[in-house]
DNA sequence: CTGAAAGCGCTTACAG
DNA sequence: CTGAAAGCGCTTACAG
């Protein structure tokens, strides 16, 4: 099927050089390379219209110029923005991307992780699920370069890229506080499996409760499956008393909110407050625009690229490091108690 | 840097067999393979944690087994679903897929499908911008695998994966007239670059109010940028008489739309109806509810797998050909005049 | 300034 | 049932 492609025997046959001159060419070592003979390659590459095979070359020179790119699951929006600015940066620096979405699914990830090896890319950038540490485990000990994002491993001594989700949910908190909700519920997916960030936003929860000093309800923490998000959330507003405020754990939550709002005719801002994290792309249209609480998604994209290309060209390497990132707070309508709603 | 991988000559060795019967076992043709050596491989694989390098089998074997995926843009939430499906389908037939932003950017494309043939994929899924018709003329002459999807390159021999875009057309018009709006107008992009879809969207408006005996009104049509379609908006709104109705022409000229009518209080539903190309994550949580045209993604995405792997392993080519898909309307309050917005 | 040779890690006819 | 040999398309020391 594939077409017969010229090769660079077929070239170097047509400009009447060795093949090793015409590799010198096309690696565009051109020190002592007469003006001629450099001309006569041009005019072979151009007539046959060669195309280096770069499989050939990723073969000799045992680096493919691509690094592997794991999210756990690409549904949410924070994953994508980080991904695309991993992918621009990459792209600056003349690496291509193959991004995998493990969908949240250890086995996944496992299998992806071996096709990226196999196809010898040069790093990983990874999202990770929270299965699969000894793999990891395996892969750092023996210096894999590899960059974990939104999420660490634990026990693992490795980079990562992370947002400081204490700080966020402290203002999440305390905005509401500020807008003078106090009763303030919490809406995490499950933590059966202990991911980070997950844990993080309750523990911020707890903290931030501490700090201002008002009291800490269990069952204002929501931490379940999705699918079964809807029933937690009406949960909460048959409590007795109920939550005068929400803060969403993410952006997955936050669509299972609003759908329990929509279907119940709760008025977001007015009945009950709501901050979210991560900036979703119709926070600002939504009605009452939603208030979040937004990551830096390109400046965490690229600081992962740069500390994955560091581990290429320094022999030294640095400690790894957790890299922890500040939340912003897009202050809109969700969280006033006045004229929220239209 | 990369670790120093073990290879087949070791694992030969480890085994005590020759290269030969290692790639045997390693692709499966045990046939004519005594239990015992069967048996040793595997031990040996096993005990030196040896991982195929897929370079070198690539290379052998003229095929990387890698479908490269370039997108005219990656915002649209129809061609991250659309891809979703692609990779999908891709992984369950061995697959790999490299994804490609090209950024509305022709220039990107081009330099994208260079990178990607270098890279030696199998054959591509491309949703085309409107620049390098000969690129792709060349790509077809040469009988390379290629499939189009959601736009086709006019004057060109090859398979295309599209929506029927006439009927989303005539379907929203349909519905907005049913539910008593008659003055509609159009949002798309600009028409500048001659995409495909586009055309045929106004094209469908055209022949819709045709056919329900509506007058075609130029000025109830916007086809502009996405930076200054919120003018377009406001221009409409300033008519004498203003269009009772919008179609959207996609997500984002939608987002452009709900923009406009947050800031200017304008009523969804009531003051104006709306009813949108692409169904978006938010459609149902939107206050109102968004009447939307929804694309059958996963089917187009998996049709364009099942059409670009026909190309393998079919000898007789078949003629190429234009798929069209039916899109059907999913009915909210955005196109309902009466309670539209709480 | 340029070419011959070896080698990257596989696969596959072919011989035995 | 298994091995030796050639070759995929490059790159790179090295010799001249």
């Amino acid at each position: 099927m594939p077409i017969k492609k010229t090769t660079i025997s077929d070239v170097a046959k047509h400009a009447q050089v060795s093949k090793s001159t015409v590799s010198q060419y096309l690696n565009e070592r051109f020190e002592y390379m007469r003006e001629e003979t450099r001309k006569r390659i041009e005019k072979a590459i151009k007539e046959l219209n060669y195309q280096p095979n770069n499989v050939a070359r990723s073969l000799k020179l045992k680096s493919t110029a691509t690094i592997g790119v794991i999210v756990a699951n690409i549904l949410h929006s924070y994953s994508t923005q980080v991904i695309r600015a991993i992918e621009d940066t990459l792209n600056e620096n003349e690496f291509s991307t193959i991004i995998c979405n493990a969908d949240d699914d250890p086995e996944k990830e496992k299998k992806y992780i071996e096709t990226l090896l196999a196809r010898q890319v040069d790093g990983l950038i990874v999202f990770p699920t929270s299965g699969n540490q000894e793999l990891y485990k395996r892969l750092i000990d023996s210096n894999f370069p590899i960059v974990f994002v939104d999420r660490y491993v634990s026990d693992l001594n490795a980079d990562a890229v992370m947002l400081d989700n204490e700080k966020a949910i402290h203002l999440a908190v305390e905005h509401l506080l500020t807008n003078g909700y106090e009763d303030i519920a919490v809406l995490t997916t499950s933590l059966e499996n202990a991911v980070v960030p997950r844990l993080e936003r309750i523990q911020g929860y707890r903290s931030a409760m501490d700090r201002f000093k008002l009291p800490i309800r269990e069952d204002y923490i929501k931490s379940m499956d999705l699918s079964v998000m809807k029933d937690g959330i009406a949960e909460l507003f048959q409590l007795e008393k109920p939550p005068q405020a929400i803060v969403s754990g993410n952006d997955l939550t936050l669509m299972e909110f609003l759908k329990y709002a929509a279907e119940h005719n709760v008025k977001i801002g007015t009945d009950v407050g709501l901050v979210t994290i991560d900036e979703v792309p119709y926070a600002s249209v939504h009605n009452p625009p939603l208030t979040t609480i937004a990551q830096p998604t390109f400046e965490m994209g690229e600081k992962a690229v740069e500390l994955l290309l560091h581990k290429f060209d320094s022999i030294k390497k640095n400690d790894p490091k957790i890299y922890r990132f500040d939340p912003s707070i897009i202050a809109r309508k969700s969280s006033e108690k006045a004229g929220a709603q239209l």
